[in-house]
RNA sequence: GGCGCCAUAGCCAAGUGGUAAGGCAGAGGUCUGCAAAACCUUUAUUCCCCAGUUCAAAUCUGGGUGGCGCCUCCA
């Protein structure tokens, strides 16, 4: 499999640290707020690389971190009049249920930087140790001229960084590129104790000290969005390499942006539509299916159009998936007939092809492509009363490749009906015997007005939710 | 100023040297009592522009044009 490396620019053949194993280090988020759509990409794509390698049987152990201590969450927090602890808690849940509707899988660990401070405060004491880092005035700050390799990953001369340097001047530090490893508290601030006085960890270092606490000094991949590669993750390679004096990530993954109306979507911008609300309109499934649907890398441009045209895409899945099932317990033939077998082996093409894109650095929308074309062949081949069994066979086929891309898992419309329902579809069928068309129309309009579409298939009536 | 990204049909979007995937929308048709779903046909002689390399370029090179991002918290 090849993967795009932010860091040497090129796409690289993936090739673990540890035969048969791989190591991921994904930034989380910080829990201030309900996420936006922006926020979901990262996290959709991800668990798609995550998903991919699992299929490919590599066991991955997945870190995503939550920052639950951070300025914007004391903010809230002080505006809310509640603790950050309170705060925290509030969109850590929040997100959980976001991430679970857009289909996102729990990571193997959720490591919160404020469960980890020790790991932090030993980190931080170490770069001190090593001359990488220097305590001034109640604060840590890491010694950027002394990592020789400093803008490594973003590609930048730590002279082009100092004199492009938009922050403000700050006259505790040594040079204006140098950034926080430990805040000092101020009063009314929340705080651990530490050896340089009261305060809590800076934001780049949680990410180097849990990850190097739960996967180790060189891990296989590190990812995130782009806006991360500076300064966080240039300060994460520095952290972690001065401290462990060894290379930190093999594979940098970073992905593109969400845009609206060609403008970053962005809290500050104020152009962002929440998870929450855009799941409100489309589903969240539909969210997912618009981020595969496109490139990882590639910008996309979030639109009320593009997101109803992926929903349509999506339903077209669902409901290939749905004739199958329907076709699989319906149909008047039970076994597999020889035909139908060699077109089964004919399949795996569409797997073979899946895969083949898949290894080139994830390219989720020709994949999305592969299972459409997979799905125009199904239908075709199966247009004539099929055997029970093919229609199993096929639709196992079909999920075997979504569950990688992770669709197909909102809740099916195969629930049961209530008996008043049943009692009509069954009055509709005796009015259609009868050539009473205008009775079974009318109950079918009946039907539809309670939310329930029939289909007349030659199989028998097939219904599903509006 | 430094670093980087993007430009493909009405819309979305793949395709990094061999003659334009897929989805949505549209048109016509088959099937159906009518629908729905599905299927078939159709929708870019052409990939922002101009040069160049090559037998061959959407794809490579150079130069433009337009748009975006990072350099400050940000997925």
């Amino acid at each position: 499999m090849k993967i795009y490396n932010s860091m040497t620019q090129k796409k690289e053949e993936f090739i673990p640290i540890e035969k048969g194993k791989v190591k991921i280090y994904s930034c989380g988020p910080t829990v201030y707020d309900y996420i936006h759509i922006g926020n979901a990409r990262p996290m959709i794509m991800f668990d798609v690389l995550r998903r991919y390698l699992e299929y490919k049987g590599l066991e991955v152990n997945f870190v995503q971190n939550f920052t639950d201590i951070d300025d914007k969450i004391i903010n809230r927090a002080n505006k809310e009049g509640i603790s950050s602890d309170a705060v925290a808690a509030k969109y850590m849940e929040e997100y959980r249920i976001d991430a679970e509707g857009l289909g996102v899988r729990p990571a193997t660990i959720h490591p919160k930087a404020t469960e980890n401070i020790p790991e932090i405060i030993d980190m931080v004491k170490q770069l001190i140790d090593k001359g990488f880092a220097y305590e001034s005035g109640g604060d840590v700050y890491f010694r950027t001229g002394k990592f020789k390799e400093y803008g490594k990953l973003s590609h930048q001369s730590l002279e082009d960084l100092e004199s492009g340097a938009r922050v403000d001047i700050n006259e505790q530090k040594e040079s204006p590129v140098d950034f926080v490893l430990w805040k000092s508290a101020k009063p009314g601030e929340p705080y651990w104790d530490s050896p340089w006085g009261k305060g809590r960890p800076g934001w780049h270092i949680e990410c180097s000290a849990m990850s190097v606490k739960h996967l180790g000094k060189t891990i296989d991949i590190h990812c995130g969005g782009q806006d991360l590669i500076f300064p966080h993750h240039e300060n994460e390679i520095a952290q972690s390499e001065a401290a462990n004096g060894c290379t930190f990530v093999k594979y940098w993954m970073h992905n593109g942006f969400i845009s609206i109306d060609n403008n970053k979507m962005s809290k500050s911008l104020g152009n962002f539509f929440t998870v929450r609300e855009a799941a409100q309109a489309y589903g969240y499934e539909a969210i997912r299916m618009f981020m595969l649907m496109a490139h990882y890398r590639s910008p996309l441009n979030y639109s009320e159009e593009s997101l109803l045209q992926a929903k349509a895409a999506l339903q077209r899945l669902y409901t290939a998936d749905e004739n199958l099932e329907f076709l699989s317990s319906n149909s008047s033939v039970t076994e597999l007939t020889d035909d139908e077998a060699d077109y089964l082996k004919t399949l795996d093409t569409f797997k073979e092809r899946f895969i083949q894109v898949m290894d080139d650095d994830l390219n989720t929308a020709d994949a999305v492509s592969v299972i459409f074309e997979m799905v125009r062949s199904i239908n075709v081949k199966t247009e004539k009363n099929p055997s029970r069994e093919m229609a199993a066979e096929c639709r196992k086929r079909l999920r075997e490749l979504t569950d990688v891309l992770g669709l197909l898992y909102s809740q099916s419309a195969s629930d049961n009906l209530t008996s008043e329902i049943e009692a009509l579809i069954e009055a509709r069928q005796k009015a259609r015997k009868a050539k009473d068309f205008a009775e079974a129309d009318r109950i079918r309009d009946k039907l539809k007005e309670m939310g329930i579409l029939l289909e007349d298939t030659p199989q028998g009536v097939k219904w599903k939710r509006a």
